[in-house]
DNA sequence: CGCGGTCCTTGATCTATCTCAAGGCCGATC
DNA sequence: GATCGGCCTTGAGATAGATCAAGGACCGCG
């Protein structure tokens, strides 16, 4: 079970930033400018030598340049966006037009800067990211969890979890399923135990948060 | 109680889109633009007027210039948010840079296109605008007739109705609230019928909805 | 004052749910 | 093959919750 932690007390500097640039130049300046923050940086050449190290479940940020070989920055964002990562993106480019920023903002980036930025401006904008991130990671936490529990319910634990979602009581659930009320109540008191729940408020707030069994309507 | 459209015999076209510019040849072109592909269109010549003439609960899209007298556009988006409006907001400019676009985008803008802007783009940025209010619209709906439920119960049945949420049982209700468990139940009853839930599973996630009662944490 | 209305409160009763205890089935392991 | 563990299944009794029916406090109104 992932920890929790209080927002104030996260760790932010653990998390790190990566930077994916083509240039040896700008990843060694930009790795100093954040290195002499405090913050814990790891510089890739490639988008895909970024991906090939398996995306991280938790950083802080990516900071990427939009023209490299092989993947673009924008690619990366749409990657990003399928895989269904929250990890802040921060964009910069050195022949950045206003098409090519809108775009990257629409697909989620946190940030836009053109080169040359200010320092400044980079580091208020990485310490913005980390603060989002610590937030998602926690809610990211949480979820992956509750995920977890679900997994580790059986066929049976499942489908009156789900009936039981739906706001069905449990001799309507049992009738549902061909077998007795008791048993339905078995299978419920374990969901309630394997979940960790300790209502059945609790229960249901939970399997929204793992999007099981969806919002009114 | 608010009608529930099925998404796609949702009337869009009867959402009307708000144009604001201070250039009535950019107005009327526009409007003309939308009505021909059988829009309807709501013309203001600034940000006060529109804003002047209540913020609509229900609208299709914003179409706003950002160089105006008065609120610029980028303090439009800021005003909606603080009203938590989530009308999507197309921006348009002349003199668009880099920076002013991020900034657009990071207040939420849906779309940011620099003048002469094509016909086609701005149709389609709005077409998608209009889709994507219509699912916040039934959204919206939905949420405001829960809210409407909860302000119509009573005291003790709205703190009945949170201590419900946290996972209470009847008895440790009654005795937070120093009342016979019994008397709950009737409050309880009252929640469940004025809500008009029927389940408590329900109830949660219409609270959760209306934003009581938070998430997991 | 007497009236209707809403809100808060409760008892008795019936129904649903949870707790304690336990048997049959199947695959894995020794 | 025997044993162990997990899964599915159930009964009887205790507990909590829903239903039926109703009394007292407060407020505005005629």
């Amino acid at each position: 079970m992932p920890e929790t932690f209080p927002q104030d007390t996260f760790p932010k500097d653990t998390l790190p930033i990566h930077i994916i640039d083509d240039d040896d130049a700008v990843r060694d300046s930009l790795s100093f400018l954040l290195e002499c923050a405090g913050l814990k940086v790891q510089a890739h050449a490639s988008a895909g030598a970024f991906i090939d190290g398996g995306v991280p479940a938790t950083a802080g940020c990516i900071i990427t340049d939009v023209r490299m070989p092989g993947l673009s920055g924008v690619e990366l964002l749409q990657y990003l966006n399928t895989r269904g990562s929250k990890i802040p993106v921060i964009v910069v480019t050195g022949h950045g037009d206003v098409p090519l920023a809108v775009e990257a903002m629409k697909l989620g980036a946190a940030e836009f800067l053109e080169k040359p930025f200010d320092d400044d401006a980079l580091l208020a904008a990485v310490r913005t990211c980390l603060t989002q991130a610590a937030l998602h990671h926690h809610q990211d936490a949480v979820r992956s969890d509750v995920e977890e529990r679900i997994a580790g319910l059986s066929q049976r634990e499942r489908q009156v979890l789900e009936l039981l979602l739906v706001g069905h009581a449990n001799k309507v659930i049992a009738h549902d399923l061909g077998i007795s009320p008791r048993t339905v109540e078995v299978y419920r008191a374990n969901v309630m135990t394997k979940m960790k729940a300790a209502s059945l408020s609790e229960l249901v707030r939970m399997a929204l948060l793992a999007g099981v069994g969806g919002p009114v309507d």
